[in-house]
DNA sequence: TGCATACATGCGTCATCATGCAAACGTAGT
DNA sequence: ACTACGTTTGCATGATGACGCATGTATGCA
């Protein structure tokens, strides 16, 4: 079979490779503050965040916002703080169903064409 | 703690997010050549894997040539041919551990301060 | 009402990057 | 040596994005 002819014969790993999630992933200053949040492991407001990185809060605001809408993390509003907190379950169910997806489409010893 | 005070607490996350991998996998060219990849289930050659997506030879060249760089795939040269394969183990091992790491950060019932 | 706090947004700037074209490179076959 | 093929690289261009500053919005407090 050539590539541009393979459709749906290894599951769903067009579904899971999320070009967004990645793109988000793929910044180093908001792969600082997925980090931050999760070794803090509580909610964080944007104050408490900024310290993180060298960077204005502003640009902090712009990266959490992006952060959360591409599903890495998730936002409440108390008062005017704003708290945000990693989507655990959500990435790890993420990766997890990714790294499955990628290992079933690995061709396995004996599979040849007839 | 603080956000910005939180050093190794929870294992080690800041290794497995790698920024250079989400970059490569957070552009839907790239994505599309591997899922092309990794549907078809063997090495491809540039040429097959151009005509997955709508863009010059050159471009599909300097994409592999970068995901080949991040750790997504593998080359190997015979002739004139270069060809492309996915590192399905790395890949699966990569997502796995990270959806592990982020599995530990997350607080436990009862994981309270004194 | 007035003011401070916490955050979001508009805007300009600079850097990065994806793209196509042309040319160069290495290899195989005649 | 010449040619064809597969791939890579140099270069220009247009688009996207990260950043800081200033401003705007919403909330809490006196």
């Amino acid at each position: 079979m050539k590539p541009h002819e393979a459709s749906q014969c290894c599951g769903p790993i067009d579904d899971l490779l999320d070009a967004e999630l990645f793109k988000a992933l793929g910044e180093p200053t908001r792969l600082k503050l997925l980090s931050c949040l999760a070794k803090c492991g509580r909610p964080c407001s944007v104050t408490e965040l900024a310290e993180c990185c060298d960077v204005d809060y502003s640009v902090v605001s712009r990266h959490l916002g992006m952060l959360e809408r591409s599903g890495v993390l998730s936002a409440s509003k108390e008062g005017r703080t704003v708290f945000y907190n990693v989507r655990y379950q959500h990435l790890t169910d993420a990766f997890r169903s990714l790294a499955k997806a990628i290992e079933t489409c690995r061709p396995k010893c004996g599979t040849k064409k007839p």
